[in-house]
DNA sequence: TCTCCACAGGAAATTGGGGGTT
DNA sequence: AACCCCCAATTTCCTGTGGAGA
């Protein structure tokens, strides 16, 4: 009889640590970012208003941790002050790309009932009644608030709702947070300005720091002695030199240990780790690649059918020639140039293909230089493997 | 040196949708 | 049906750049 399952308790102790919704009890590797946000939501100890406050920097720097976590610590301490009712709220903007949508949902959660479809004022003086329901003093972090693009609506709304009169005897203190370092840029100077009253940012770990938060979560993950200090370096080694991300550092390691179970070895070695190092990578870029659109599938096929003939670098209006006739080939829309161009830099964004911008070619001025950054043999077969584009793909490579 | 070409990329307008209320 | 509030993708129009060739 074929054992279909695996028995992954000779590695693992607690698997649900390493998970990306798993939250952390300490966070020692920030304590200057937490110290600072914890000075800004100070004043409501002492009867004043809380300071907005706008926490910036890459994915898995510990933003999202560390305002959970100095929430939890303030609401403890907010029970010690007599006069101080507090309340916090904490909202993710993923899936809300505007200031109307994310209003509504705030209401929705508040209320009970989604106003969308009403008027815009409405739905704010909806927003303002909820909170003035919960009345306080209200904190409330916007999770990912780069999400709403360059629609400052709320932003600018909240932290005036009381100057304005919408709410009374109650404080609301916004606190942001944001993945893009350039969000603020677009803001209006106004929303920067009270939003950005404490702008604390989050810079990427190092290995030295990357190491001992491993260590840490491996305690607890994994079964003692499992893990070994080389393979756990290796993991802050190889996150440091690229993102600096403590959520990637945890995706090697979570994958070398499942290596060693598949293996049926009963340690995590540093081999492990460079295989999962390996697999990890490739599955983020398929993915990447897997969720782009039609448009971005034929722009990135041209480029690999240029690959393929050895004729890379290549300037854009090369690509788009091939392009149409990939498109035009496939029955798709042909889009401008303007466009097509677009659509490489977004590739190049996600890593796939690499442009470089140089001066001079025939005519002066800028100019890309396009090639493919990913293994082509690699792209070719996850480029096959999309219906539309699989005749193509085999004519092509 | 001057003009022009071929590109880059910002900004606004257009296209063709959405989910909701009244 | 006519209204509200919105979306992403794209086109159109524009200004800027800088080497090639007059």
């Amino acid at each position: 009889m074929t054992e279909y399952f695996q028995n992954r308790s000779g590695i693992f102790d607690n698997e649900r640590v390493l998970n990306e919704s798993y939250t952390p009890d300490d966070l020692p590797e920030r304590e200057n970012e937490l110290t600072q946000l914890g000075h800004a939501l100070s004043p409501a100890l002492n009867g004043a208003p809380p300071k907005n406050a706008f926490l910036t920097g890459k994915t898995g720097q510990g933003k999202t941790a560390a305002s959970r976590f100095i929430l939890n610590q303030f609401r403890e301490r907010a029970e010690e002050v007599d006069d101080l009712d507090l309340t916090t709220i904490f909202q993710t903007c993923a899936g809300h790309s505007s200031s109307y949508q994310l209003a509504c949902d705030l209401v929705e959660q508040q209320t009970g009932q989604n106003p969308n479809g009403h008027p815009k004022r409405k739905v704010f003086d909806q927003l303002y009644e909820a909170l003035q329901k919960i009345g306080g003093t209200v904190i409330l972090v916007l999770d990912e608030v780069d999400n709403i693009g360059d629609d400052d609506l709320l932003l600018y709304e909240l932290p005036r709702a009381r100057d304005n009169g919408h709410i009374k005897d109650m404080d609301v203190s916004v606190i942001g947070i944001s993945n893009d370092a350039s969000f603020t840029d677009n803001l209006s100077p106004k929303v920067k300005d009270s939003l950005c009253e404490e702008n604390i940012e989050f810079s990427p770990y190092d290995a030295n720091q990357l190491r001992p938060i491993l260590e840490r979560r491996a305690e607890k993950a994994f079964v003692d002695g499992t893990v070994s200090d080389s393979a756990i370096r290796l993991c802050a080694a190889y996150a440091a030199q690229d993102k600096g991300s403590a959520r990637q550092a945890i995706n090697y390691l979570y994958k070398a240990g499942e290596l060693a179970v598949e293996h049926d070895d009963d340690q995590v070695i540093e081999e492990h780790v460079q295989e999962a190092e390996e697999i990890v990578e490739r599955k983020n870029i398929t993915q990447s690649i897997r969720n782009l659109t039609i448009q971005d599938h034929l722009a990135l096929l041209a480029i690999v059918s240029i690959e393929t003939d050895g004729e890379t670098p290549v300037r854009t209006r090369n690509v788009y020639s091939v392009y149409t006739d990939i498109a035009n080939a496939v029955g798709a829309d042909t889009l401008a140039m303007r466009r097509v161009r677009n659509h490489l830099q977004e590739l190049d964004m996600i890593g796939v293909i690499n442009g470089a911008k140089r001066t001079g070619g025939s005519r002066g001025g800028q100019h890309y230089y396009w090639e493919l950054d990913t293994d082509l043999q690699m792209t070719v077969d996850v480029l096959s493997e999309i219906d539309r584009l699989n005749d193509i793909v085999d004519q092509v490579y």
